[in-house]
DNA sequence: TCACTTTTCGAACCGTCGTTCGAAACGCGC
DNA sequence: GCGCGTTTCGAACGACGGTTCGAAAAGTGA
């Protein structure tokens, strides 16, 4: 599993070779057919213990006492270790799409369980004017954006660690959420033209709006 | 383009096949290849085309006068409506791996330098007292995370519409970097124990350190 | 040593996917 | 209608990936 969840955050779940996760792991590739049913069995297995992981970090910041704002910060960074430190983390809870008709409806009920556990935490802050966030639901998912994204360009051999980074994470995202924001100038005076269509000279327009 | 764009931001560049974007866009899969090279050609278009417009969205903010945090916000929404709205957007810039040679070289060289722009303007914020990162790189990083992650779980059908969204996504990135950690426990009292090394038995420990 | 279970693996099956080929259908100027 | 370039597509090829099969190797307890 920790050689499933290796291939997975590296080459992504689709790219993933069932024979590059058994190579990984010092497997034959049918040997791997004895462990776990198959490829979507070990994604299922890789989602659900990292969410069960992050579910656990979510209670403890629900019961702690200290400040939200705090509160929040650990939980960010647990989350950031989950994906980048912890051996066994993956980063494949991201992908929900591909196939399975069952396990996906549970790891999607668990994924949403963890968020809607965030943004109630968010959304309480916010009206104890602790936290500010002009729309909790979108303010949670920015937050888990910025987490979930070291997934992507955090490398182990890279000059800071994952705590280090973690750290640094964490903070920024709990500090999107913190009010007194420096007045930023709520909607910026700046033009603000698109520049959209871009004048594409193109082959030619067909299909449009066939069908 | 535009279907090949739909089908990349929904299933994943490496899940998407030719045939279901063909069928999208109201072709054969063979009459795909008098317009496309192949799958990777396509995959360039989209990916160049989003770089080509999140970099005038840059050069926009460089040039403009108004203060760092209100230039950021606006080049944050314009970053998140390139992934969203704009018909032939496309998130398929977030997967670089997959394959090609010499073109993968093109499109990693113009992420690399929209990253190092923004992370200019950040460290120049910084440096000005304007803005506040503990680190620049990985403040930059968080914040285009919070940007990116957008693509995976906007709705076109949803409550809000992609401005909408953007603008509340753009306030929250840039709330990140300009608010001061409101005395945030900087390391937090909670006691934080891991719970890491979770007692795997482990088969064994080949390949430590191997390279 | 002997059954019996567990683990391992080489080889192959089968579907899918990116892609190509050859030719039919179309558009258009004459 | 006739040529000619463009567009379209059905069918198939080759490769790769997930998976299965059957049996050999390794472990286990008496």
């Amino acid at each position: 599993m920790r050689a499933a969840a290796q291939v997975f955050r590296a080459r992504g779940f689709a790219a993933a070779g069932m024979r590059e996760i058994a190579s990984a792991a010092d497997l034959s590739p049918a040997n791997l057919y004895h462990y776990f049913r198959g490829k979507d069995e070990l994604r299922f297995f890789c989602q659900d213990q990292s969410l069960e992981r992050m579910l656990n970090a979510l209670a403890r910041a629900r019961r702690e006492r200290a400040p939200l704002p705090a509160r929040l910060r650990d939980l960010a960074a647990t989350h950031v270790l989950c994906l980048l430190d912890e051996v066994e983390g993956s980063a494949a809870h991201l992908e929900v799409y591909g196939l399975p008709p069952r396990l996906r409806a549970r790891i999607v009920a668990k994924r949403d369980r963890y968020e809607r556990g965030i943004r109630a935490l968010v959304a309480d802050g916010v009206r104890r004017r602790q936290l500010h966030a002009a729309d909790a639901t979108i303010a949670t998912r920015a937050f888990l954006g910025a987490l979930n994204w070291t997934a992507h360009w955090f490398r182990p051999d890279g000059a800071q660690s994952a705590q280090q980074v973690a750290d640094a994470v964490a903070d920024y995202a709990v500090a999107g959420l913190s009010n007194r924001q420096s007045t930023i100038s709520q909607r910026s005076a700046i033009s603000h033209q698109p520049s959209h269509d871009h004048h594409r000279p193109d082959r030619q327009r067909r299909n449009n709006r066939g069908r």
